[in-house]
Order: C-alpha cells, then structure tokens, then sequence
DNA sequence: CTTGGAATGTCAACAAAGCTGACTTAATAT
DNA sequence: ATATTAAGTCAGCTTTGTTGACATTCCAAG
C-alpha cells in the first residue's frame, strides 16, 4: 500500500503526464469555445460578449463591479462590451434601489435568446463529452479543474450558484 | 441497473451541472494560463509566443506548416511571432534537407531555457491539482477533455508523441 | 522541360479585446 | 464636510488575431 501511494500511482504526476494534461486543456478549449465563436461571428460579436451574456443571465441584477471581478478584465474593457450589448437592446442596465450607484444588469428577451442559442451550443458539446466519459470521469474532472484555479476565482465559481438568492 | 443508467446517474448531464463544468472549464483555464502570463509579461512576450516555444519544445524539427495546423492560427500571425523569438535568438529556423521549401524550428538554449521556465511554472500547477485530486480524478479529467475536442485536433493532440520519431 | 501548385514569407490594413492613465459624476460612508 | 466608492468616459497603446495581395522557391506531373 505505501508502495502503491509513493510508487507507480505517482506516475500522473510525471513531467511526461503534466505536459499531456497541459496540451489537453489547451486542445479541450479551443474546443470549449468553438461552437460559440462561429455563432458569434455571424453577429459581430465576439467571447467578450459570450461572458458578459453568460454571467449576467447567471446571475441576472448582477452589478458591474462584481461582473468585473468574476471577468478579471478592466471595466474600461467590460464597458465597451456592455455599451454595445445595451446599445442593441441585449442587455438592460438598471440603477441600483438600495445602493443608486450602481448599476444591475440584466438581459432582454433578445439577449436571453442569444444566451440560450449560445449555451446551447456550448453544453450540446459537454454533454457530449460526458456522456462519452461518464459519470466517474466527469466527477474526476470537475475536482482537477477546481484544483487548478486561483483560490479567489474558486471562491467566485462557488459564489455563483450560492448568490441565486 | 437500467433505472441507474437512465435515472439519477444521468444527473451529471442536466443542464445545470453541464452550466457548471463551463463555468469550471473558464475559471481553470485562467488559473491555467496565469503563471506563464506573469513570466511572459516581464518579457514583452505574450502567450501567443509561449504557445509557439510550447509546441517547438515538444516536436523540434518541426515544419511550420504542421505547427500552424496545430496552433490554429493564420501563418502571417504565426509568422509574426516566430519573427521575433527567431530575432531574438529563441529560436532557429532550419531550410529542410528533403524538401528545401520546408523549415525546420528548433529552440536555441535560450529559447530551451525559457520553454523550461515557463514550463515548470504551468507544471507546478497542474501537479499541484493533479496531487489534490488523485490519480482516478486524473483519469477521468483527461477523458472528459480528449472527449471535448475537435476530431481533427483530437488526432494532433496524440500525434504530438507519436511523431518522436 | 515546362508548368502548375504547394510551402513559405512578407507587406499592408484592419479588428477584437485587452491594458494604463486621467478625469467626471453621483451617491454613499465616515 | 469630506473621503470613498461605483460607474462611466476619453485617449492612446499593445497583442494577437484576421484578409488580401504578391514574390520566391521548389517539387512533381504532364
């Protein structure tokens, strides 16, 4: 058993292994994000638009600021984003009640429809992957891709579904 | 046994835990890609060059042609980069023996030694999250990805080893 | 042996999406 | 009152992708 533990089980912890892990997310997302990016292309829009579409119809009334943090980008770079998004009637922003500086953001019926066609697209291809991986693979998967992110980022992606409230 | 295949197994195909393994797949992708980036950074380099060290490494000798093909960008693109790691001496560019049209990219040792850096930094990471998770979380976490992939770069992500020869 | 096509490289122009820095406005918090 | 925060804006820059046009070199097929 300490054989197991210090031995050959320690084999995907090999610098050959890392490297595959590592060419594998590369290869994976550049699938992750196919199906998307050729519909968003028809549109003039590019994966800035995806992510700010996709988190703000997670987590409708969001403000900018916490959009911001979940996005890691610049609100200079979030703002041309949303601008054009609110400019073609996808996205509302909404001065906050409580707190009138901010501002919550939510989608229109047509910037639901572009999130559903979106997302459709992208879990079509996940539930594909799962389905050909099964159950015990994609629990494996979802606990290596936690390890792998930022503590701060992991705090956000748990945050998501907690702050439906 | 069939209630388990088309009953509450199939869970990890609703929609919701599908929405949650993209929002994993993007926040693991940042914390990914966030050590090289910061090495990058001090280097006026970007990951568009980390990309191009990472695949030279892996299969020297290679054709532009075939890295092309596997970085999925246009050759202007590509070209660009490879301008500058080859003017900065990282790189070597080698007119092909069989076929003279052909080049042959190499790392210098400065570029071999910055390949290591980068790459012992994105390793750390992934042996990290591999170590958290375990070697069966491991497996299913390379099932899941291979399984998300384009066919065709499914194919180059394996024929990356195979071409050792 | 010529010619067509493939592989490579280069020039120019452009777009998406990130960045920094400086600044305003409005509203809240101290 | 004053300081801080949230949001937005303007200007300018960088990286990395894109098209399109074109030259060069070389292999291979007729």
């Amino acid at each position: 058993m300490a054989e197991i533990q210090g031995g050959e089980n320690l084999l995907f912890l090999t610098d050959e292994q890392l490297r595959q892990g590592i060419e594998a997310m590369f290869f994976a997302y550049r699938g992750f994000t196919a199906d998307p990016d050729r519909i968003l292309a028809t549109l003039a829009y590019g994966r800035a638009h995806h992510r700010a579409i996709h988190f703000i119809a997670r987590s409708p009334g969001t403000t900018v600021n916490n959009l911001l943090a979940i996005l890691g980008v610049t609100k200079q770079s979030l703002n041309r984003v949303l601008r054009t998004l609110i400019e073609d009637g996808l996205v509302i922003s909404r001065v906050g009640s409580a707190d009138k500086r901010e501002r919550h953001l939510f989608l229109t019926e047509a910037g639901a429809a572009l999130e559903r066609k979106l997302s459709d697209a992208q879990r079509a291809r996940m539930r594909a992957a799962y389905r050909a991986a099964g159950p015990q693979a994609v629990a494996g998967f979802r606990q290596v891709l936690e390890a792998m992110m930022d503590p701060d980022l992991r705090r956000r992606y748990h945050a998501i579904r907690e702050d439906d409230r």
